[in-house]
DNA sequence: AGTCGGGCCTGACGCAGGGTCAAGGTCAAG
DNA sequence: CTTGACCTTGACCCTGCGTCAGGCCCGACT
């Protein structure tokens, strides 16, 4: 009934050795339905020249980072799919690619640091950590900026390093709880404009001075309420609040936000109107 | 005992999403002793600012493609160790990029295949290997090469169109299989020089008349000996001789390269000296 | 005729790094 | 006292095979 003669076939070992893989993949490949060959008298797989051309196929697309249950699909039901299966792989592959760019990256900045001498775990990890972090950036924050803003912000956050980055945190840390302490005085007191102006410099280490950049911190930060949770407890977490009571670390987050809003607005109103359209609290 | 404050610490579901992580990799790495938060009283993980710490030294590690279960003798072997696996992996990685340079090469390929018109699973299957095979060159043929040889047989490979490179062996096995049916002849006689005149010529296509390709491919074909086995049995295969009685095969095989070695010898023994030693027979 | 060795068969477990239930314990709020 | 959010452990699932383990087939030697 087969049309295949059974001369010219190998048996499995052969087969295997002339095919470049092992036996054990094709047993794999055999079980699972991706390529039956015939079996002889004796049980024995018997492969013929054909099921070498579909080996090879096989192998193509698992080269390419196919797994083999689509494979198995994409040899059965024609081009249409395959199409389709090599541009997402493309697009795969390019992701794949950027993310050991960015180890690799990563681990050539930590090698600068070990041949500069500093041979500590923590330094050397620090590094590393640091270089990761330069780029990942969740896009859940991306709507609040345009496109160049986005860019610039991206920007400026690489070329802060991480030690400067973490000195600002601890300094707004520090200066939200002054705030804290200062919630009941008015917002046109000395002390509370004093923390207001502590509070806008620290945030422009953010725009750099950048105004595009400064407008979409502004919109993320007034949208604080509609970020996803866990930005959320980041930063509720970057200001020492406990996250055990997260509803109250919501109600101090907000009450300083509004302490500082007052005295921000009270610092514009006696200000010049240029500067009142600058922060953007016209319509506030 | 524990000099860690209790206070401050997280369960196991908020420390997950201020860090970014799953739940379940944390347990993960708690099983298997990677990140071994403290307990509460009922049973639930506390996690720390310290273990903060720590696991996004494990993060960083675990990007860089490092397996868990070396981050964990990483971290309490000190840099020593850090300092190798870093080396080791950066080389890993790279070769990883090569990897996904060619598949994306050869999707590339393909998709311009596709926008061709071509558009049958046959054609686009047959450009990526095409692609794919153009650059894997086993190292167990380069010890017969110098380096420039080498490099030279690559382009030479890769500048032939898979198309050509198998017509060229189908008229090697036809060449051979006229060989073998005339193996009886004097090497000398006319039928016999005009067989092996027709396979140098088939012959040079694969050195592209580059001299050091040539005397490499010499070399290797002297050797076929010592060929490891699937590289043998390759190339039998090639001839299309059987390899289910590979003795026979490679008698077969090695008495149609000593007529060619009888008949080439007859042919430089006719012809001028320099031609002599540009093949290379005059210490055979 | 036995038996040795090599190849083949199937079945089963293991790997990394978790995902995804399932059955049940804790704890604060209503 | 229940509900619901959160926690616990245990156990099976995924990919692409590697690596035994135990047993059959077959040709070759004694």
């Amino acid at each position: 009934m087969v049309s295949r003669a059974m001369s010219n076939c190998y048996r499995i070992g052969q087969f295997a050795r002339l095919a470049g893989v092992t036996v054990r993949a094709l047993h794999h490949y055999d079980r699972m339905g991706l390529l039956k060959p015939q079996r002889g008298t004796s049980g024995f797989r018997l492969y013929c020249p054909e099921d070498l051309e579909r080996l090879e196929q096989i192998a193509a697309l698992k080269f390419l980072g196919i797994p083999l249950h689509e494979i198995k699909l994409l040899l059965k039901h024609g081009p249409l799919k395959l199409v389709d299966s090599l541009h997402m792989q493309r697009e795969a592959l390019a992701e794949k690619r950027k993310l050991i760019d960015r180890a690799m990256v990563a681990i050539a900045a930590a090698e600068k640091v070990i041949q500069s001498g500093q041979t500590t775990d923590a330094s050397i990890l620090r590094k590393i950590i640091e270089v990761i972090d330069m780029q990942p950036q969740e896009k859940s924050m991306r709507k609040y900026y345009t496109e160049q803003a986005w860019l610039d912000r991206e920007r400026i956050r690489q070329q802060t390093p991480l030690e400067t980055r973490q000195k600002n945190v601890r300094a707004m840390r520090q200066v939200f709880s002054e705030i804290e302490a200062a919630i009941d005085l008015d917002p046109a007191s000395e002390r509370a404009q004093y923390l207001t102006k502590q509070w806008l410099q620290l945030a422009e280490y953010a725009h750099g001075g950048n105004e595009a950049v400064r407008a979409g911190n502004t919109q993320a930060w007034n949208d604080f309420q509609n970020w996803p949770r866990d930005e959320q407890d980041k930063l509720l977490a970057a200001f020492d609040l406990d996250l055990n009571d997260r509803a109250a670390s919501m109600l101090r987050f907000e009450s300083v936000t509004k302490f500082l809003g007052r005295a921000v607005g009270h610092k514009i109103r006696s200000s010049i109107p240029s500067i009142r359209t600058l922060y953007g609290l016209d319509q506030a």
